[in-house]
DNA sequence: GTCTATACGACGATAGAC
DNA sequence: GTCTATCGTCGTATAGAC
């Protein structure tokens, strides 16, 4: 029950870093998060410094999300592709997934370049790429401008995601399905 | 030149706010930016407290962005409606503006709900409500549902706003011309 | 591996001279 | 209205007993 102390702080920081940021978070509070007595240095028989385990927290949400993101054109035996609105309602799901590390990037972007660098390749690069193919394998019409068209998918799909999660829920209240189905619906595709 | 140095604190705390966060900001640093020396109580002749420098810029910015905010369905002399896609660009100039306070807000909403709810009215429910109008009046087809195509612009529209604001420069490098004329293209406007 | 105790620095805030 | 000086508190981190 004690051997697993470090990874109980790696659970209990990302938690704290994503809702009160890294200076809001303190060695304190996580050492009573993970039921050791406040105020004692225990945690550092764990982690040398507070920016150790952030640097951690980072490092395994990154490992665990490239695990966990969707595939793109899969290379399966199935080879079917999927309606594109049930791919929309895949990536909004991997962003739920994605949601902690993204609160943490927003907060402490400046000071962690690197960091951002990193998530952004994850989120944006390979999300553009993968949406870019959606579209082609789809045979969807992208307008005149196929690339601009790819960017507004994501844009819209990143736009949900963030606006629901951090203004709360939308006017009208429309939900993931019916969201995606209109998106989809308006580039094209069924 | 000293008679303003209230208003002053005010610039300078915003900045900071929006770069660093509440508890990145610290009072010495606010004096160091309006020239007052480092350390010394000189804020608190003009600002009872942090937090109240704090509110009283929040305030301020509520009361700019109101003032500034984009018309709905104008009911100046000219009456013309203007294409889809410049009330896009129109959107997306006014929510370079809001940037402080969303990077305010994104860091520090726990612990200033009423807040995030005042910032939410101001951009989502208006802006839902004004870009409902925008394709009503427009006479653009929603498709079957032209509620959710009415959110799909107004996220579109955020997302393509945050994306590039909190992650860079966008993919393709999608300019915003190529972005709203895209955007309103898909929805069946001009 | 967890505790007691503490050193050290940073920051918010106040008192009072000028 | 700005400065000098300082108090109290909190947070990171370390030393060392158990």
């Amino acid at each position: 029950m004690s051997g697993d102390t470090r990874a109980r702080i790696l659970a209990e920081a990302l938690r704290q870093f994503a809702a009160r940021g890294f200076d809001g978070t303190t060695i304190s509070s996580i050492e009573r998060g993970v039921g050791l007595a406040e105020g004692t240095g225990s945690f550092y028989r764990h982690f040398p410094s507070k920016r150790a385990v952030f640097d951690a927290v980072v490092e395994h949400e990154l490992a665990r999300l490239r695990a966990i993101r969707p595939e793109r054109e899969p290379r399966g035996a199935d080879g079917g592709t999927r309606p594109l609105s049930e791919r929309v309602a895949d990536d909004l799901r991997f962003l739920r997934e994605v949601r902690p590390l993204v609160e943490i990037l927003i907060r402490e972007r400046d000071g962690m370049p690197h960091v951002a660098e990193r998530v952004r390749d994850v989120l944006v690069e390979r999300g553009l790429a993968g949406i870019a193919g959606d579209l082609a394998t789809c045979g969807e019409r992208g307008g005149e401008d196929p690339a601009a068209a790819a960017t507004v998918l994501l844009c819209a799909t990143v736009g949900y995601f963030l606006t629901t999660e951090f203004f709360g829920e939308l006017p009208g209240g429309v939900d993931v399905e019916r969201y995606a189905g209109t998106l989809a619906r308006l580039l094209g595709g069924s």
